[in-house]
DNA sequence: ACCATTTACATACATGGTGTATGTATGTTA
DNA sequence: TAACATACATACACCATGTATGTAAATGGT
């Protein structure tokens, strides 16, 4: 029986992928800790060592969608130089990909209701929440949403992407609920310009 | 022992006050049904009898309070006349009643996690969400947002609104949240025109 | 008015799930 | 190599929900 370092690390891992899983599949309350470590091949002696609870280990779940979202979000956005254009490949990075059940079922539904909303809230905003806050406050030093509060548009914008996004997972596959969503940001924010990304009206 | 029809409804109306504010006060997951049926003064038999079980004592407490607010939120638009108006006073009515600890808690953080959010999602619909719904293309069909589908309209505005409470309340209560979350609402549909309701600017 | 049935609970118990205390083998460090 | 820390495994305590069962009163039909 070897324990080295990478072993543990390892095991770690493993817990987390499959901690993933069953968040995602049966929700927080329903996700048995037993069933986890039983398929992740350990005990619970395991899992409590590398995640004190329960809720620690959905912690580190939720950090970890969170940064995977992150990055993509960032990645999109920095494809455009035009900050606007910046914001709206941003957004619609976000929606692509919180879609997804993990993102959905995990950041969206359960987070704020395991982990409290201000704790929830403060690793969004460590991630997403503050990206999106620089850029519209950019954006405001160039003359968009005069007098406005950044804060509060901040807010606002978040909360109607985050319920978007489960609005549009929850559409039928082949609606254009994504789109049309992209058309609400645009039409808010640009007042409904150029910009439409795609071939309709 | 007398149990009549009255009593009996009383004993349910007792329950569901307790749980209301046990749910609001220490979320759904910690809040022990134990404690509720001792402090209502009766047993877990008259709680499961009443409610079947845990969840469907909580989605009772929640149509209590969507009710509620909902109430409010109809009778403030109604104060108006002009469809934008009653738009924006509908909003200012939800945030006002949003921001007290037990919509916070039971409606906008525990309800979509513990009733899943497909549930949560038509119980709004049949309450709040319609109204909106019906108002944006009400306002549609006067000439506003051009071209935008009202569907994701209003899960982009309802999921804000629902955000923006949650950070108004949040905010230390000498700040102008509120105020400036109404702001963003008058900017982003009206384009900033007039209709400030305050002084500001 | 009387019987049958339903209502409105109380009580007791089965079950499952988290957390914690303890044990133990291995790796690591001085 | 001795001491300590790490990485788990095992066993148990402890709630908390849910359910089965019991029971007294209310209700409804005849």
């Amino acid at each position: 029986m070897r324990r080295k370092k990478e072993d543990s690390l390892e095991t770690a891992a493993r817990l987390l992928d499959v901690a993933r899983e069953h968040f995602t599949e049966h929700g927080y309350a329903k996700a048995s800790m037993e069933v986890i470590v039983a398929e992740a091949g350990v005990t619970r002696g395991a899992l409590y060592h590398h995640y004190g609870n329960k809720q620690g280990l959905f912690e580190t779940v939720v950090a970890a969608v969170q940064a995977e979202i992150g990055e993509n979000v960032e990645r999109e956005a920095s494809r455009a130089e035009d900050p606007m254009e910046q914001l709206i490949l941003g957004c619609r990075a976000f929606l692509e990909a919180a879609v997804a059940p993990a993102a959905r079922r995990i950041l969206l539904v359960d987070g704020p209701a395991v982990l409290g909303w201000e704790v929830w809230r403060r690793m969004d905003e460590e991630n997403a929440m503050r990206h999106l806050e620089e850029q519209l406050g950019l954006l405001q030093e160039k003359g968009y949403f005069p007098g406005v509060s950044v804060p509060a548009l901040t807010h606002f914008l978040s909360g109607a992407l985050n319920e978007s996004a489960l609005w549009i997972a929850q559409q039928p596959g082949d609606s254009r609920a994504l789109e049309d969503t992209m058309e609400v940001i645009l039409h808010l924010l640009k007042l409904k310009t150029s910009y439409t990304t795609d071939s309709r009206r």
